[in-house]
DNA sequence: GTCTATATCTGGATAGAC
DNA sequence: GTCTATCCAGATATAGAC
């Protein structure tokens, strides 16, 4: 089954993986449920939506060690007993983010993997895909990568297998394109590694792009022809 | 007064540039002068090189806020009294490392901008100078960029700041190459951040360089060929 | 200049009422 | 399911001996 969708655009990306809002909080809920002492959907999901956005804003601001759990009580509203009964621990709730959002981009990322294209096209796919998927989750990327030394050694490991599956996932695409004689660049892992550099930016240099007023399109075009580029790409 | 070396090969920036040893710990000591107690250079220079050598050993394990100053105590061999000699408080020990790398970038870019070359020869120097600084001074790099979260407003404030400047003086090489007729590509902006993102991978991605047994003066080469192919440069 | 001992407080975690 | 009240480990910071 491949859910993605046919043209590639923010909007059809949020039509086809709906990872905001409720459909976003349930998956929470599911992933996260056997830490909770809270049994009831109904009443978890908002509570649950409060406590991870405000733990975002709080780590944004201060950083996550810096955040005390008195802080996220005061911002959420909820009392330092009732945190309790949706995580075991301050730790926790930072493995349970990090869960989050791996497991989500793991199931984005086996469905993409059934495409079966051009190695251009290909390319294309998981660039636009990849950007619109640090856009809409960006809190959690931004988070994941700035707090990583705060995570467990597994998930410190797991974290950085990501990030080597992800450069190899491209450079398979190289290699493809190299063999049909679409691409003659060499230093292809330095060329993935800055395809995969450029991605990340767009979640932890957002003040830059807000200075620049780029736009995500936009954005996604040029990492995509960059990258092109590098690979000396010859458009019969 | 042009102090940059004719070469460019990180043993000439080493030689001209000395940012490690005891001359690195008399320039901790000169900045971080006033904040101290201890007022004799002898003393203070091997027990400052303690202090700052094992920040970056702990908070790079378990994160700043994370460390104890019970562990930096540990690892230094310095009492919780003894450190309280060289550092106001913690906050004042992060803050020190912040203004430290500030400044010294400040003293190596300043001087840096006196070279009147060519746009491709000006960048090259930008870019293998700034990697070779990367290279040397890493750790406070690596910190700066981590940690920025705990710092104050204003040293934050600087350290944004610190990188529009270095964008800008891209840019501007960037922009006197279209000028003269060399570089024809447009979104100079965007090519100018993906070049310091390309530097920064340096000291963020070091366990990446070690597993493609990157070397330094290779990645200086393919960082500046990837920015003269992004700006379509025509070698005469 | 450096240490030991200690004051003081913050923050994670839990017990038990409602 | 949520709150209040409380416990207590561990942290920063300092006083004062040597």
């Amino acid at each position: 089954m491949n859910r993605w969708p046919q043209t590639i655009s923010i909007d059809a990306f949020r039509d086809t993986w709906v990872l905001e809002g409720e459909p976003l909080w349930r998956r929470v809920f599911d992933t996260h449920r056997e830490k909770m002492q809270i049994k009831s959907p109904q009443i978890a999901l908002g509570n649950l939506e409060k406590i991870f956005t405000c733990t975002f804003k709080l780590a944004n601001s201060k950083g996550f060690q810096a955040m005390s759990l008195r802080d996220l009580s005061r911002e959420t509203g909820i009392s330092m007993g009732g945190l309790y009964a949706y995580i075991g621990s301050k730790d926790d709730l930072a493995a349970a983010i990090e869960e989050v959002l791996r497991k989500t981009i793991d199931d984005v990322m086996s469905d993409q993997a059934v495409i079966d294209l051009s190695p251009v096209h290909r390319l294309k796919a998981i660039i636009y895909g990849d950007i619109y998927m640090n856009e809409i989750m960006h809190q959690w990327y931004y988070f994941c990568y700035l707090e990583a030394k705060g995570l467990s050694r597994e998930q410190r490991e797991a974290a950085m297998q990501m990030e080597i599956k992800f450069d190899e996932r491209i450079l398979e695409t190289f290699t493809a394109g190299v063999e049909q004689g679409l691409f003659t660049a060499d230093r292809l892992e330095l060329i993935a590694a800055n395809t995969t550099s450029m991605l990340q930016q767009w979640y932890l240099k957002r003040w830059k792009f807000g200075l620049l007023a780029t736009r995500i399109d936009d954005y996604a075009a040029f990492v995509f022809d960059i990258t092109l580029r590098n690979l000396r790409y010859q458009d019969a």
